[in-house]
DNA sequence: CCTTAAAAGTTGCATATGCAAATATTGTAG
DNA sequence: CTACAATATTTGCATATGCAACTTTTAAGG
């Protein structure tokens, strides 16, 4: 018996026949991919003494500043409680401080002169990483990953309801 | 001042010019696509008392089984750590046991009846999820999406060196 | 005013992820 | 047989992620 391919198509989606419709997990695919790019990120960007997501939200920080916690979160799409706890490394590390808002229940959230620097240094980190993924995978290639992502992010957002 | 847009191209890449070169962080999108994806599987697979991560790693199991730990880690391209974390979930929901393998250092995980009736309940949310996808990006682009993928991880794959 | 809703953040709980180091075991060279 | 390298897995440490619940504040109705 067993005349099943070791993994079958609802797992790796490469066996099957017809290209007519979507093998596999989108949702494992994406993940693999992104482990790898994040492995190769964070090697890059750990020789300024920070990991990718960081290097990101010290980004947007320093792109949206001051701000507040609720609209970075928003900028980045990701969930606030999410944009709380990464920020700790950040605080933690001098790279960026949280003050009061204008508003009591709410906060403001700006860069340090240490954290501009630092993003400042990291970046040059950053676009090595880009640069060895556009070498490898080829500028074209990533041209249209990055088009094919935004197409999926703007195709989701106006979704509210997905799961049926 | 202040002329620079909102998000500068480093971030969200879609303000300037040419598309002869890629702008902004292909791990940042992928990371946000990720989360996005995430959240639409966990949301049906929830139904089912699972996450998707564990799904993916009950389904490889399944396929594989019975299978060492690395073995397992390589398949699914992912840290041997990461998956002696990740198995724990199984391992005390009941749907997977690990038992001593040939090689006394080694170890064999098996799946149990549990577990791949679970598999097979978690199946059809899965299927209605990756069912949602499809219909809101669109068969094609999600064909797409997975040849990008795959292309992408191939060409990583036989590249051990990308770190400049 | 007072009650109730809405808004903004944070915390509890659980999981996912990876690197580096530790552990245990097996294989190998002298 | 022994010291050393190679293999297989797990742990320590730190971060990332999300949902649901909780806290605090502000806004809206009566």
């Amino acid at each position: 018996m067993k005349s099943a391919p070791l993994v079958d198509a609802s797992l790796a989606g490469r066996a099957a026949s017809p290209d007519t419709m979507p093998r596999g997990c989108s949702n494992f695919r994406l993940r693999q991919l992104m482990r790898r790019f994040d492995q190769h990120y964070d090697a890059e960007l750990a020789k300024a003494g920070l990991k990718t997501t960081q290097y990101s939200l010290l980004s947007y920080l320093i792109e949206l500043e001051p701000v507040r916690p609720g609209e970075l979160a928003r900028a980045m799409k990701m969930q606030p409680s999410t944009l709380t706890r990464n920020l700790k490394p950040l605080l933690s590390a001098g790279w960026a401080e949280l003050g009061a808002g204008a508003d009591a229940r709410s906060r403001c959230i700006t860069s340090t002169k240490a954290g501009r620097e630092k993003r400042a240094q990291a970046r040059r980190r950053w676009k090595s990483a880009q640069l060895g993924i556009n070498a490898v995978l080829g500028e074209p290639r990533v041209l249209a990953l990055h088009a094919l992502i935004d197409e999926c992010m703007d195709l989701l957002a106006h979704q509210p309801r997905l799961a049926a």
